[in-house]
DNA sequence: CCGACAGCGCATCCGC
DNA sequence: GCGGATGCGG
DNA sequence: GTCGG
């Protein structure tokens, strides 16, 4: 029900079904009815409550089959697999009689969607996390040749340690790259060099968005057969380097846990900074950190590694 | 009853 | 050509 | 869709 909201357009009631899908992951116990869930969960209200009543009477849910007998919804769910597509052209699309991938790729697509088309079966694919590793191999390689005082992390799953990954998701920073500095950024461009390099050795092979801060775009272990891995590159100024780690590092809802501990302890946790918040509600300045433990001291809790 | 639900970088579109 | 709005992604 | 002011 989320992903077809989100689909639709609506992107907050798909928060809600997945806050409300983890609360449910998350209880211990069996819920006996709807009605509990609602009670028990938060997350969960009337709606939902009702739903999970439904399925726990009737095995599933009617408006879910509704939706999955729509075809204009099917196809709205195809489309939108499609990186680049959302819901707005997606809606046109289908207005228009597209079914199909096949028939997308008659259509008028921007850059990113030619892409999204032509990796689509690619995209879908889990990476291994010995590929990662090859992955990180390269990178870290082919960026200290560049300049040896880049820090370069990759984050996602594959820094917690899972056995797979969605995409690969890289964190760097430089000494020399400070907020002070930061309007000095387009002059030191340090993500189009490593963007140049990495696509000079055939590692890069299509780019979706290639800005000072951010570069996101298409690579592939220069290897027979390799298949083609969605990959971001992410620059931070030092200050932020290490709540930017956290951050990218994850997971989604241990960052929730992190900044509702913040919040409680009078700090406001970002993947910019930490900052004290003070009664009033006015934030002070960042508080400097050296390391993701120093953000653990500052909020008074046990240190654990990203592993954990 | 009604607004918040994160805020932002990049590509592209739109109006001038 | 330019500034702002919109779509999209993570 | 849910929560909270």
């Amino acid at each position: 029900m989320g992903t077809i909201q989100k689909n639709l357009g609506l992107k907050h009631k798909y928060m809600a079904y997945t806050t409300a899908a983890g609360a449910l992951a998350a209880y211990p116990k069996r819920i006996p009815s709807g009605a509990v869930a609602q009670k028990e969960l938060d997350g969960v209200g009337q709606k939902i409550g009702l739903k999970i009543q439904e399925i726990l009477d009737t095995g599933k849910l009617k408006k879910l089959d509704q939706y999955n007998s729509d075809p204009k919804i099917v196809t709205l769910n195809l489309l939108c697999r499609v990186t680049g597509v959302g819901p707005a052209a997606a809606r046109k699309w289908i207005d228009s009689g597209v079914k199909t991938i096949e028939d997308l790729k008659k259509e008028k697509l921007n850059h990113h969607q030619e892409i999204g088309v032509k990796y689509f079966e690619d995209f879908e694919k889990r990476i291994p996390r010995s590929e990662m590793q090859e992955i990180k191999n390269i990178v870290k390689t082919s960026i200290s040749q560049l300049d040896q005082l880049i820090t370069v992390k990759i984050c996602g799953s594959y820094r917690r340690g899972s056995e797979s990954s969605g995409d690969v998701d890289v964190l760097i920073t430089h000494p020399k790259f400070t907020n002070e500095k930061k309007e000095q950024k387009d002059t030191f461009d340090l993500i189009k060099r490593i963007v140049d390099r990495l696509e000079k050795i055939k590692f890069l092979t299509d780019h979706l968005a290639n800005g000072t801060q951010q570069y996101m775009g298409v690579c592939k272990i220069p290897k027979e057969g390799a298949i083609a891995r969605r990959i971001d590159i992410k620059l931070f100024p030092k200050e932020s380097f290490y709540t930017a780690l956290l951050h990218f590092t994850g997971s989604g809802e241990h960052n929730r846990q992190l900044s509702c501990i913040a919040i409680n302890k009078g700090f406001k946790l970002s993947e910019f900074s930490i900052t004290p918040v003070g009664s009033t509600g006015v934030e002070g300045a960042p508080i400097p950190v050296q390391s993701e433990k120093e953000i653990y001291d500052i909020l008074g809790i046990p240190f654990r590694k990203p592993s954990e």
